[in-house]
DNA sequence: ATATTTTTCGACCAATGCGTCAGTTCAGTC
DNA sequence: GACTGAACTGACGCATTGGTCGAAAAATAT
């Protein structure tokens, strides 16, 4: 059908736009927040005028939850990875640091937006974003647990170490720059060295 | 002289209307964003109308402003204190990490401002916040240099450690409850027991 | 009671920025 | 060469909000 094959086509171009807008919006929403960045400003960074970004998306809050949608996309589906190999709880663990960390300092933009602009979301919103956020720690504090269940680790609250952990990966996006001083590689490395001998029973 | 008594007094009232402010402010600041709050918002929150912030406030960047440099005393002079203690340096370590801890989760909002809000201040003032954070940094990195120096600690570059420290720690203003789960100080001592075990040598 | 100083009010202005809409341009199609 | 639909434009309406200002009210002094 010529119908289908235009239909097809437009689909593809129209996604293509989407993602550089989402790209030049998030480039701007992280350095500056959203509530300071205007449609104009995402739109002008591309050279077009306002209602291209209306064309594409109903407003400015979908613009924000795509970014959010991809950010979570990529998280969790590199974790169920991990998640689901057959391996012992330490090495399950140093995986799991090592991929979350380099997943922020890959991009640290999504990190800066995720944490500044999520009270921008709606409820609704904000209550997908916090299930998937549970989630996401579930998995670290299910792989502690059963590091301390066969002994490998102390036996301290698990909660505390998934949010510890977490935490200082999530916080790399405020220091971390690409190309500058260590790669992004050697800071997981370390950052997994230093939790897997801290926790160590 | 009577005189002078009297612009005390006033001095003094006018400091506690102030510190008021400053407070309500905080509180509405870390939960939206500052440019997601009007004066009228705090000063509503007061009881008051919006000229009355402008009566003690020359703008909203002054109000900001002022919640920044509470931060930075507060951080910066506990910090000078442990610093100056002729401690060995593990010890020193231990209670850097276990001070900034607790003053984050003492004040989670501070530090949510802290983070979230810093591109809206002026340049001038960037600048000055950047200055300090440097001074906070350093006295990390300096601890830590000692300590791998005394053999006690792992040889890992300082400055990775200091961010994944700090960075530890400045994260639990997003999940830390007063009143919920554990108390502040049983995190705390979690994190630099983690930590302390995981750099030593 | 009156004068003076401090504090608070409410109306107002100007700027900004979201979102809309009626139209224009342009490529592909019949 | 007329038609169609996608992509884009520019101007506008409208609500919000930072900040100002003159005056009222409250507190204090004389």
């Amino acid at each position: 059908m010529a119908t289908n094959l235009r239909e097809e086509l437009k689909a593809k171009k129209q996604a293509y736009v989407q993602d550089e807008i989402i790209a030049a919006a998030a480039r701007l929403f992280a350095e500056r927040g959203i509530r300071a960045v205007t449609i104009d400003d995402i739109a002008s960074s591309l050279g077009y005028t306002k209602s291209v970004v209306y064309y594409y998306f109903k407003n400015k809050n979908q613009v924000l939850w795509e970014i959010f949608n991809r950010i979570h996309e990529a998280w969790l589906s590199d974790m169920q990875v991990i998640v689901a190999q057959d391996i012992p709880p330490d090495q399950k663990l140093a995986a799991l640091i090592r991929q979350h960390a380099l997943n922020v300092m890959d991009r640290t933009e999504w990190t800066a937006i995720f944490f500044r602009d999520q009270s921008e979301l709606t409820e609704a919103q904000q209550a997908t974003v916090a299930e998937r956020k549970r989630t996401f720690d579930r998995n670290f504090r299910d792989t502690y647990m059963a590091g301390v269940k066969a002994g490998m680790f102390k036996d301290i609250p698990a909660a505390v170490i998934a949010s510890g952990i977490v935490g200082m990966c999530n916080q790399t996006h405020v220091w971390f720059k690409k190309g500058k001083g260590l790669s992004a590689a050697d800071i997981a490395d370390h950052f997994t060295s230093i939790i897997l001998d801290g926790c160590r029973a």
